[in-house]
RNA sequence: GGGCCGUUAGCUCAAUUGGCAGAGCACGGGACUCUUAAUCCUGGGGUUACAGGUUCGACUCCUGUACGGCCCA
């Protein structure tokens, strides 16, 4: 767009009157010094912020460097005061002062900086650390040159962005504005990092399986769904990658593991996003219990990859110090509901005592979806600390083995902090018939009106009917688990770029 | 999907019972060689989210819409 274009684009709206002056501005600039600061290409950043703070805080004050730094970043504010000035410079490490004197720079040099130089502009650097007589660590500046220029204000520099709307619409306003956002996305790398480390430890593959595909399952959500025009098919944004890896072990691959996005079509809140990440690995000839002990290993890992085993959530200390308290579904329900699964004898009994407690239930409920029903309704929110819940029934748990002494629960677990589900993990159902069969029976709720339930995937059928090992699958919100582990409120915190419906 | 709350200058926030839309920061001009929320002088900047209604008069009361936040399903 031509720059002309902008202004008269802008010329209309009053709130761009700073806008048009920088414009203004930057065309003075080159005009009047035949410079243009978006011409440059490079500017050899020897030291960052970081490493002048590390290694000249021993200066007293008054105290002058004679060796040189070359660095470069963001000028938050300027203090002019005539022939000497003040600047805060940011990077991405750190945060340190300038000095701007007319005796170090010259004439020529310093006017350019006073006329020209804004807060917001991009600068490069070389000076002299020294530390001034109030005591703070800057760098008297010798030579600078101007990088790019901003165009637009800085957020205000005391209180910073607020606006919650604006943070998320537009987060390199929040990103720059509010360092310590910065340090919530620096934790969440660390923890992905930290993941593949675990990963890597374990002999684990990291492979890619398909975004696209024709069937949507592994997981009971509904999914997006789009179109391919050359084959002329709906195709399905995954909800979850647990049928193609586990392809991948017929395969005879041995160990996998996957880091991606999924997709869910449902609402947003403080804890769900439309897309999210989700780590997801199977190991051949494991089982649920080794999936715990690995669960256990990770959450672990990741809690001392940003900070510590002992963390404060919204207030509430949350302790990761391993070994996680392991209860099941029943124990946890006559726990906080104070109903005692085994002493239940029939649905219908069940079905009473759910009523009873203001549950409400359909007819065709068994007492073993009762179970799963009261402990979302009474269980879950009140599990702060890590904790593994084991045995779930068959009923919610199409994709897990049956526990051979008690065949209408599975060999399942999950894990809830702060009072949601972290992780997922079981002992893969790997018996081709008894898969066929629950996709038949999901298939009858579909039909039935339930657009969650799993959907029939042949071809994953007949992976299983070549044989696949006994083996142990887990997913972990990886979301979530930073939302815990850097005390974000809503998932959005930990999101870069959260959904947001366009601004009508 | 339901309930409650919010939206005022680029940013952070005020505005008494319905009676002239304000401040600080940011921005323009000026002074100032150790400031750090610099200071001092000075100037500009508003469709009070949007649409309608009540009223002599609406940021303020009412209805609807948009977007966001919190709680619930």
């Amino acid at each position: 767009m031509a720059p002309h274009d902008e202004v008269q684009l802008n010329s209309e709206a009053p709130e761009e009157e700073i806008y048009r002056q920088r414009l203004e501005k930057l065309e003075r600039l080159r005009k009047e010094e035949g410079y243009d600061p978006f011409r440059i290409e490079r500017w050899t950043r020897e030291h960052p912020l970081s490493y002048v703070v590390e290694h000249y805080s021993h200066l007293a004050p008054d105290e002058h460097a004679d060796s040189f730094v070359v660095t470069a970043g963001r000028i938050m504010t300027i203090r002019r005061h005539g022939r000497a000035s003040f600047a805060d410079l940011e990077d991405e490490t750190s945060r340190l002062q300038l000095y701007f004197q007319v005796d170090a720079l010259g004439e020529a040099s310093y006017d350019f900086f006073k006329k020209w130089v804004d807060p917001g502009d991009l600068v490069g650097i070389k000076g002299h650390p020294f530390r001034t007589r109030r005591g703070e660590l800057s760098i008297h500046v010798v030579e600078f040159k101007l990088l790019s220029k901003a165009l637009r204000p800085l957020p205000e520099k005391w209180h910073g962005l607020k606006d919650t709307e604006v943070r998320y619409r537009r987060r390199y306003l929040d990103l720059l504005a509010n360092p310590e956002v910065r340090e919530v996305f620096r934790k969440r790398a660390l923890i992905i990092e930290a993941v593949r480390e675990c990963m890597r430890r374990h002999d684990t593959v990291e492979v890619e399986t398909p975004v696209l595909s024709p069937i949507a399952g592994g997981a009971t959500a509904r999914p997006f769904i789009t179109y391919h025009n050359a084959l002329g098919m709906n195709l399905y944004l995954r909800i979850a990658t647990e049928l193609y890896l586990k392809r991948l072990i017929v395969g005879m691959m041995g160990r996998v593991f996957e880091i991606g996005k999924n997709f869910r079509n449902e609402g947003v809140d403080s804890m769900h996003n439309p897309e999210f990440t989700a780590m997801e690995v199977y190991w051949a000839y494991a089982d649920y219990k080794d999936m715990m002990d690995l669960t256990e290993e990770i959450v672990v890992a990741c809690a001392d990859a940003v900070g510590g085993r002992r963390v404060v959530y919204q207030g509430q200390e949350i302790n990761f110090e391993p070994p996680f308290r392991r209860a099941t579904m029943a124990e946890l329900v006559k726990e906080h509901a104070g109903v005692d699964f085994s002493q239940i004898g029939s649905d219908e009994e069940a079905r009473e005592i759910a009523q009873r407690l203001g549950v409400e239930v359909e007819a065709s409920d068994s007492k073993y979806s009762i179970l799963a029903e009261l402990f979302e309704e009474f269980v879950e929110e009140k599990l702060l600390q890590p904790t593994f819940v084991f045995k779930y029934p068959v009923e919610v748990s199409p994709l897990a083995k049956r526990d051979p002494e008690d065949p209408n629960f599975t060999n399942r677990f999950e894990l809830f902090i702060c009072g949601a589900e972290v992780a997922n993990a079981y002992s893969e159902l790997n018996d081709p018939i008894d898969q066929k069969e629950r996709f038949l029976e999901q298939q009858r709720k579909r039909q039935a009106g339930d657009e969650e339930a799993h959907p029939y995937d042949e071809d994953f059928v007949m992976a299983l009917e070549y044989g696949m090992p006994p083996t142990g699958g887990l997913g972990i919100g990886i979301d979530r688990l930073v939302m815990f582990l850097t005390d974000s409120r809503s998932i959005r915190d930990v999101m870069l770029f959260p959904t947001m419906r366009p601004k009508g």
